[in-house]
DNA sequence: CTGGGTTTGTCTAATGCTAGTCAGGGTAGG
DNA sequence: CCTACCCTGACTAGCATTAGACAAACCCAG
């Protein structure tokens, strides 16, 4: 049981907004107090979130709400899946993911990626499952229960369908606006890749440069549009220094040049560095307002 | 679901086009408020973009409009599908990329393969083009012309594209029947997967299943599906043992399997192998005969 | 090469809709 | 009483709608 105050805090939303959303979508009907207060509970915060999801991945307010109001109607084309994806199964496909690597079974390993790629939005997706399975892929390879090839089989898989995903994301003609890669002897793109393409379904215009690129060819390539932002991405500690080094080189070279660091070891990269959220959606959001 | 501003930022299409394309060809017919206001979904985005893509190769609006009409994305285009294309562009490209490489520049590398495949049908740009400029690769890397950096930044690129093109290509709803990959310890996917992606277009039910793949993965791959064929990569000469061993144990465990070799070592691989002509468009002729 | 017709992207003007925020006034509790 | 919080209703900047018009680019017969 929550103050409007607390479920602003709790779900982001101001407190205005929630306000106006109720009264307008009438997405929620929070119970009353005596004098008229609102109290919100569990529910519907989740309800509201699940409306602020939509909205931050640019839902108009109103169908957002449309959305989310008929509770469990499954509604609509296929593909089409809303609001925030069902845990349990999330974490089946997850573990159905692990196995499939671990058995280097490929067409499995494909089914699954379609499978969970069919089950919302890329963003989604890419934030609810692809990163966490990515994770546990990691902790499975560490642990000795996934070999080097079913690992290595797992990993290009996922490339090949967000190679897809991002080349079918469309780029604006108008030029690009966005670098997006790893820092010299850094290897895990897959993060980046995901970005890059959610970044691109965002409307910005986006080139992908890749993992491994020496700080040359990040100065050539900011160079060669007029490119108003670059974002490095810091997959593990050792790339922090690689990519400390990228970014001070492309703030030195382009002064008005935003420059972002995003993936887990991405904090406090450098002095005038914008660090990213974890979370896609929140990390696109965040570098568009720039 | 989009408003028209969020729709304009995803395809990249400003909003008064939108607007006209839908008046004067119907394109798409986007769902509409009470109120009026234009409501996109994805699939109406992705027609768009689609459509985009083929104006944007100099398509009329017109005609790409039709294209994108009826369902289906620029398959075999009439008119512009047979026409050979011009030797001396594509020599130039070839030298433009091995340049870009050469440079590690990511921006020129990406621009040239866009330019390359928009000259005509996958198959011809594949054949004609593609193939032809990674040879001139491997020897400019071996002439110490092109550095690691810059053979692995453009070999990355063209794998990012190759595996757009086959994810773009629909794979037959009737379930797989080609299974292609490389054997154990060989790495050089970029022609397997092109003819992986020529055979979907070709119509063909393919599986993916990518580089280095030990047998028993082979062997899981094959048995998964009602799989009619099996086509092993063999790019280098030291790919020929671990490509013999597995299309032995393939025919082994599956009499009526088609197990074919395609790639630079694959004739003579072993009795009961049928070796593909190196042209993919022809290979993709050969294995659909089967 | 020229001239007329067509195509196509963009612009305008009038009008209505959306959605976040703010002002004025009531409530809880130390 | 005072501060912090909450309520409702109104406001406004931005966004969408239509129909029609127009100039640049393109095409094709002569």
């Amino acid at each position: 049981m929550f103050t409007i105050k607390q479920a602003s805090a709790r779900t982001g939303i101001p407190v205005a907004t929630l306000r106006a959303w109720e009264r307008r979508y009438a997405v929620v009907s929070p119970r009353r107090t005596e004098s008229g207060y609102r109290v919100y509970d569990e529910r519907t915060l989740a309800t509201l979130t699940a409306m602020r999801r939509l909205v931050d991945q640019g839902w108009s307010p109103a169908t957002a709400a449309a959305e989310v109001a008929d509770g469990t109607a499954p509604h609509g084309q296929a593909g089409q899946g809303d609001r925030q994806l069902d845990t349990a199964t999330v974490q089946q496909l997850t573990d159905a993911f692990v196995e499939a690597a671990a058995e280097v079974d490929v067409v499995a390993v494909e089914a699954l990626l379609e499978e969970a790629f069919s089950l919302g939005p890329f963003e989604t997706v890419a934030d609810t499952w692809l990163m966490p399975t990515l994770w546990a892929l990691g902790e499975a390879w560490a642990g000795g229960r996934v070999d080097v090839a079913g690992e290595h089989t797992a990993s290009h898989a996922v490339m090949r369908h967000l190679s897809h995903a991002f080349g079918a994301a469309a780029s604006r003609s108008g030029g690009p606006r966005v670098v997006v890669g790893l820092p010299a002897g850094a290897h895990h793109e897959l993060g980046a890749l995901a970005f890059a393409t959610a970044a691109r379904r965002k409307g910005l215009g986006v080139v992908y440069v890749g993992a491994d690129l020496p700080v040359d060819s990040w100065l050539r390539a900011v160079r060669a549009f007029p490119t108003r932002a670059a974002v490095i991405t810091v997959p593990t500690a050792e790339d922090r220094e690689p990519a400390a080094e990228t970014a001070r080189s492309l703030l030195q070279a382009k002064g008005d040049l935003v420059v972002a660091a995003g993936g887990g070891h991405a904090h406090d990269l450098a002095p005038g560095v914008l660090s990213l959220p974890h979370s896609i959606t929140a990390a696109v959001g965040a570098l568009d307002a720039r």
